[in-house]
Formats: structure tokens, sequence, C-alpha cells
DNA sequence: GGTCTGAACTTGCTTTTTGCAAGCGCCATG
DNA sequence: CATGGCGCTTGCAAAAAGCAAGTTCAGACC
């Protein structure tokens, strides 16, 4: 096999998971939809990591293009784009969680918040439902 | 802030994750060693994906010195090595068995065998523990 | 309706990473 | 002590990422 290009990656669940976010930028554009209330293009570009802006437009493109994100006009002001969430972005959800889990014990310098790390290994579910909720309902 | 190494990225978990395994072989590497029962260079040389030789030699190195795998010579040929998940590296499996359940659900040509899914969505963590216990008890 | 501004990209160029093919050193075996 | 498998390393070409500057388009203001 090989020799085919990482968006065609697929059968093997992992290599189809590394075709979507095998890079370091795809989650963290998720997260920030996810997790910090972000919407904007400027918004991802001041995220704290650098992104360039060509790269951004790509990732933008490509997680658009594989139905994770959407993008439609904000109404407030029409010369600017919101993007959300689909379906199936927000389906990153238990990924994202274990991602954190992961790293909360294994970061030293982790800055998540100890309730929250508390609340993703009392009740996973339930703090699955509240930001999920928390995101339908946004503005 | 930025500009920073990305092995250096921490913080964030989600950062800290992405440093890590933010690229498209590592977890690649990981799986085979999860679920594939590999444990030789060749091995993953040989995995299907074409992963070259020096990016692969690299992926070891880092995966090594994060302390998510161990290397030891084989005991019953001294002139390979067995690579091994540490428990930092075992831990990954929440992340891992949540990517193969996106997707499952998102790839029409999944490879997923019907009944590890069903087992991962009634219950996970006896999933896990049954999954665990194999790579424990190897020879 | 002309000009200005902010937002969302795009372009051109440099630097870094990846991919590929070939080679090298070590240990085991005959 | 030659041969071959295994685990890398090296050199070079191709692709991707990073950076700075430029372009486009909508809306606001004049």
């Amino acid at each position: 096999m090989a020799r085919s290009k990482r968006e065609d990656w697929r059968g093997c669940p992992i290599r189809f998971g590394m075709g979507h976010f095998g890079d370091p930028w795809t989650l963290l554009i998720i997260r920030d939809l996810m997790f910090r209330g972000k919407r904007y293009y400027s918004d991802f570009l001041g995220s704290g990591e650098g992104i360039a802006s060509n790269i951004l437009a790509d990732r933008l493109k490509r997680l658009h293009s594989a139905g994770m994100i959407d993008k439609a006009r904000d109404p407030d002001n029409r010369s600017k784009f919101i993007y959300t969430l689909t379906a199936k972005g927000l389906d990153l959800m238990p990924i994202m969680l274990a991602i954190i889990d992961w790293s909360a014990t294994y970061d030293a310098a982790t800055e998540a918040p100890p309730e929250f790390i508390a609340q993703l290994r009392e009740d996973p579910d339930s703090l699955m439902r509240t930001l999920r909720a928390r995101l339908l309902e946004e503005p």
C-alpha cells in the first residue's frame, strides 16, 4: 500500500484519523472552537501558538471540506465569517478530552483547571453534555 | 508566545499533546505497538503506510526520549531490538480508542471489526482492561 | 460615488521537514 | 572469517511550513 495522499487515508481507523488531524495545527483550531469560544479567522490567528495565516487558511479549508466545520457570514457584520463545528466536528470531543486527560497527567506545567480535570475523571459524560450544550446555545 | 519548538510545547493540554503526536506517523507506531503486536524496527517499516526509515528512526528516538516507549535488546537474537510501550505510552489507549470510535463512525470504508466497535461502545473499560492485560503478558 | 478601514485571505520567497535510495556497522550463523 | 539480516545513517530532491508583504471585498464615512 502507501503512496496515496494523506487525505485519502482510510480503512484503518488510526490512519483515517491521522489523515484528518495528523498535523500540529488542526486540533488547535478545533480546541479554539470547542473550548475557547473562538469563531473568527482573526481569533485563530491570535491564539498564542502563532499559526501562519496561509496555514490557517489551508486548515480551515480542509476542515470545511471534510465537513467538520461550517462557514457562514456573520449576520451582525457581513464582512466577517463565522466558523462553527458541525456534528462531525463536535464528535471529536471524546478525542480532545482524552488528550486533555493524558496531558494533565504527564505535563507537569499543565494549565488545565484542576476542577475541569476532576470532573473529566469523575463524570466525563456529564461534562461532555455540559460542553456540548454550551456550544449549541451560543449566540 | 509561540516561537518555541514543538517539543517544548506545554501548558495547554491540547498543545502538549500536539507537541508529542502532532504528526502523521507517531500514532501509527503506537497503533502497531498497541493493537498489532509489532515490536521490531522492521515490523514498523513494513506496516502498510510506508514510513521512511529515517523518519521511523527519528520518531522512535522521540518516543523513547519522551518516555513513551522502551528499547531493549531481544534476548533471543541480540542483533535485534525490541520496542515496547511504557506506562505513559499505554496511557494513550483512551486517545487511540476515541480516534477509532470517531473513525468507525465517519469512515465509510473503515476496517475496524464490528465486534470491536460494539464492545468499545458498550463497555470501553472492560475492553481497555483486556487490551492492557494482553500487552502486559506478551512473551 | 470616492475613499478609508478592518477582516480574510493570497502570494512570493526562505527555511525546515519529509521522502527516497543508497550505504554502513554490528551481531549471528555457517 | 565470509555472508546476510537488521537497525539505522547519509545525501540529495521534493514538499510543507514560516514569514512578510500584498490583494480583495464589505461596510462606514464623507
